[in-house]
DNA sequence: ATCGTTTCTTAACAAATGTGAACGAACTTG
DNA sequence: CAAGTTCGTTCACATTTGTTAAGAAACGAT
């Protein structure tokens, strides 16, 4: 899963091995159980985390339901930028929905790796980017799809989540009711 | 409305008169008549726009409907910041609803004024970090609340933009036909 | 001001989604 | 393994939202 980070790093920009190594030994192995939180809000977001297995949600509580409003899994990024960035406290949670293995970035590593290569802002701003642009798309679908729509574009994009993540979390996060969706499924 | 703008700037950092100066005098006027577009979808976003007076909209295209995502109005900056840093294709449009006025900031002078004072960079970092809770919070509206709810709440806290707005446009950013809307007026 | 176009409203009906309740399956915990 | 809890399914019924169509109102261009 190493492979696959360096890999994304180097897609980026042209980082020397040097710096390659310097970023990679600024990461540190770190677990989360499943249904603990690596952020809550409320909470400054210090770590960005690289997921080399498991899976997390992001969610907002709305009347004591929790929505959700992204995923990651093994391979991917994760946190709250805009927290991590900007140390303002977090309006949202991040939680495991099994158990995860991540790298973890703290603020401060992240500091002496752009000291040693500005470049690797580029990391930060195309994270930012596939982060925003996933939203977008998602708001479009709740706000242009019907239920079933949603669901089938869900079942379509997003196999890797279909059988990980409670159906429950899946009808929140398509903005329908759990018994509608297990009535679409049929 | 620059005096606006300059202490939404001192709000972020405690910049020096020259360094103010210096940023004010990188902005050039620049004007979008109703209906015309400040940036295309497929288009390199080259500038940031701070808005003197006028409104725009962003906003997706799915199956020939247009599609609102946000919208800004005059003391607010616009933009498509991901497009913007990275210089990647905007993936989404903007387009005057009433004759705008803007302030307008290009990428190259941007750079500049980073090179000026790296501490610049705060201001999109806060413009990013505004314009992500803002999407979320709209994402959790659609999956949380029902119609009724969302225009309710749209009506509470966009007081600004109903009646500026055409109907089909708050109804398409709602997830509503116009006609559900138009009942729910009622 | 007039004509043509776009936007908004209304209504009847159809379709989709929510609600509440019941039940069994699956998963935890001791 | 047993008991308790959570999760997923199903159903009947209520409510919300979409659809189609028509006309009224507002807006723009000549």
């Amino acid at each position: 899963m190493l492979d696959t980070l360096i890999k994304k790093i180097r897609s980026l920009d042209n980082f020397s091995q040097n710096e390659i190594d310097f970023f990679v030994g600024s990461l540190e192995p770190f677990q989360i159980a499943k249904g603990e939180h690596f952020l809550k809000e409320g909470q400054v977001c210090r770590h960005l985390g690289f997921i080399e297995s498991g899976l997390v949600m992001y969610y907002r509580v709305y009347d004591g339901v929790e929505i959700p409003t992204d995923f990651a899994l093994e391979g991917e990024w994760m946190g709250y930028l805009n927290s991590f960035t900007n140390k303002t406290s977090a309006d949202l949670s991040i939680k495991a929905l099994e158990d995860t293995n991540l790298l973890r970035l703290s603020a401060s590593n992240f500091e002496k790796i752009y000291q040693l290569q500005p470049r690797f802002i580029k990391l930060k701003d195309h994270y930012t980017e596939m982060s925003f642009v996933s939203h977008t798309r998602h708001t479009a679908d709740l706000a242009m799809l019907n239920a079933k729509q949603r669901y089938e574009k869900f079942m379509k994009e997003k196999k890797e989540l279909v059988n990980r993540v409670p159906q429950y979390y899946i009808a929140a996060y398509l903005g329908i009711k759990p018994q509608s969706l297990s009535r679409l499924r049929k």
